[in-house]
This record gives structure tokens, C-alpha cells and sequence, in this order.
DNA sequence: CGAAAATTTGACATGACTCAACTGGAGTGG
DNA sequence: CCACTCCAGTTGAGTCATGTCAAATTTTCG
């Protein structure tokens, strides 16, 4: 697949020169993962920054009981990654693994880190990206506070009908914070409601 | 009090020239308010951003039933706001309210923007704090999800003793999504384990 | 077709909430 | 400096939302 929905994407946000867009390009690459691939792996240290073209991952944390807990789904047009441990180059306490065949577009941290200094632009684009990750990360919290976990289900459903559709219901059930034989549960009551 | 705190909080992290410390001065006011004063208020638009150069605020969201729910709290060197809508410039759903008097440095949202043209470094500074604020916002999440009340709260406790001391415990236990009663009776018996 | 993965179902357990009453400071004003 | 109120914190009884565990069923996919 062609780079083009990922430079799409940052046009949207960003216009870039036609210079801009070539050093982009050069600090870009493509990489296919399969379904069930990890491509952050708890106790490794990421190196790249992932934008999915195509696919679809989890992120999740397994606790001290092995439990795994989803912090995150992404499919096309959104970033993935442990961004904590990423940033500050140490080992990943989270996973990233592929619910699908996936491509991902990836920048190398130290290409990033050039970046940022050769195409000022992009600080102030990732500086909104992140903004609103974390309005949408605090709005997560004061839900799962507020809502019951059915509100907070078909509140998921309404705002990313395309996810529900894709993943397993496990990995819903989790993000929302609750076990999948609950979710099975609100769901097959509100069949009958 | 002087501005001192503030640009020593900026300078650890991204020095400045004495030009951009003066630009960046020329867009800062200072601002007292009184114990239980709002610094926000849900429905109005927040024009300012804001660090605590003294003091401590509560931000909280009324729910439907009329509980409050507080989703931060911030003390000196933090800062405070409702950032999605102050980002959007739309009106907050959030509330910001001082628990003790305080002094904030405040900046205006269209002088932000200038700012941000005017000192790319900002933009750099604003990008990484957002960062951190949104993977300690993913981490409460997981918190969340993994740990009990009890366990929430003891980090908690690790993690932020000034901030317990300061503020009223049926605010730390809405921070920590629970009701005050329950945290009375988690401390207690911890006090007998 | 068969095995593995995902989902469902039911009985039971429990963490956390609700509500209402009570206690104990911390102002405040007379 | 007492009386009064107000706000924060505590306590207890009863309840509810959600979790646990284990077994049954359905779906997926090699």
C-alpha cells in the first residue's frame, strides 16, 4: 500500500512544502505485520513511532495476575504504540500486537527527534495530535466514573461504530474496563430492552 | 509573588533567550483568587491557560445526578484548565475551583497562539508536557482497570503525599473514583492491617 | 472436518455504593 | 468566649453492579 493516506492525513492537519514532504519521506518506512504479531513488546524498548495504514492493533497491559487490560485500539489513520516508554527510550511495560494483517508507517526515534528540528512544523503538529489524545484520555476517565458500563458501551458503539464491527469482543469488553462475560451480558440485555 | 517559579519551570526545560523570556513576559498576568473562588465554570468559555504558581485547585464535572466528579488537582508548578474546550475555545463542561487561595500565571489563548509563532520553542515545551500529562492520564486508566480502591489509593498516597495533606479527602476520593465514605472506611482499616 | 478461539450462560461471591444518622472540628457572630 | 452552624469525616445496615469460575455453545479457520 501506498504512503499516500498517511501524507494525506498530515496535510489535513499540516500544509508541507514539497521539500518538507521529501525529508518526511525520507525518514519514512513501511512495515507488514500479520495478524497476531507483536509490534511492541512488553520489556523491549520501542523504537518507532507507529501510524497504521491498514490493520488493526491492541494495546494492552498484563497485570500481576495475567490479566490483560486494553488501553488502546487503533485502526487506520491513528497512532499506536506505548508512547511513555517510547518517549523516554526505556523498556515497554505494554504490547502492541496486530488484530489483523496490518501496515504500519514507522519513524525511527532518532529520525523523529531530526525532525522535529528540520521541520518545525511538525513539533506543533504532534503538539495537536497529543493535545487532544489527552482530552479524549481524561474524557475515558470521567466516563468510566460516571457512566455504568452499559452507558459506557453504547456510548463506544456511537462513537466508533467501525471498531466494534472489528474487534473481538474480549478486547471491547476490556478497553471499557469490564470482563467479556459481563459485556455478553449487557449486550444480550439490550436485545431484550 | 513573583513570576520567578514560572520561568524557572520553563527554563529547566527549554532554556530561553533573554528576547523570548521578554516576549513570553509580555503575555503573562498574574492572577489572585480567593479559597473557593472559580477559575472556571462550566458553560462559560475559558480564555486563559493556567499554571499554579501558589495554591491548589480542583477540576471537577457535575454529572447528571449532580455529583461532582474531580478529574485533577494541581498545587504549585501545575497546570490547570478545562484543555479540551480551552483548546477548542468552546464552552467547558468542566469546572476549575481553588481549594485554598491561589495565585495563577495566566495566559491568554490568543496570545498562546502568538506565542507559539513567535517562540517555535514553546511549541516544543507544550508539546513534551502534554506528552507526559497524557501518559500519566493512559497510566490512571490502567490504574483504573487493574487496581483496587484500596491499592489506587496507597499509590496515590506514595506518589503525591503533599497533595494529600492539602486537600479535603472527599476530594482525593473523587479523584480516585470512589465515594468519600469508602475511602473513610479504606483508611480505616488500613490503620488495623 | 476438527481444533482452537470466542462467546454465552448460570450460580455464586464481593467490592463498592447508598442512605441516613452521628461525630467532631472550624469559623462566625453576638 | 459561648452558642450556633456548617462542613468534613465516620459508621452501619442494606443493596447493587460487576466479577469469578466453570461448563456449554458457537464461531472461526487451518
Amino acid at each position: 500500500m501506498s504512503l499516500k493516506p498517511f501524507f494525506d492525513y498530515i496535510k489535513d492537519r499540516t500544509p508541507l512544502t514539497d521539500s518538507e514532504e521529501a525529508i518526511l519521506l525520507s525518514k519514512l518506512r513501511v512495515k507488514k505485520y500479520r495478524k497476531g504479531e507483536f509490534v511492541v513488546r512488553n520489556g523491549e524498548t520501542p523504537r518507532y513511532k507507529n501510524f497504521v495504514l491498514s490493520g488493526c492493533l491492541k494495546t494492552f497491559y498484563i497485570d500481576d495476575k495475567g490479566r490483560e487490560h486494553v488501553s488502546m485500539v487503533a485502526i487506520e489513520n491513528w497512532w499506536a504504540g506505548d508512547l511513555g516508554s517510547f518517549l523516554r527510550q526505556t523498556k515497554a511495560h505494554l504490547n502492541v500486537q496486530c488484530l489483523e494483517d496490518s501496515e504500519l508507517v514507522q519513524i525511527h526515534y532518532h529520525d523523529l527527534q531530526q525532525l522535529y528540528q528540520d521541520i518545525p512544523k511538525l513539533e506543533r503538529f504532534f503538539r495537536i495530535i497529543v493535545q487532544n489524545a489527552f482530552v479524549a484520555s481524561e474524557n475515558r476517565i470521567l466516563n468510566s466514573f460516571t457512566l455504568t458500563a452499559a452507558e459506557r458501551y453504547l456510548q463506544f458503539r456511537e462513537k466508533y461504530p467501525a471498531i466494534e464491527q472489528r474487534v473481538p469482543q474480549y478486547v471491547l469488553a476490556s478497553y471499557l474496563g469490564i470482563t467479556k462475560e459481563f459485556l455478553s451480558k449487557i449486550r444480550n440485555q439490550l436485545i431484550f430492552a
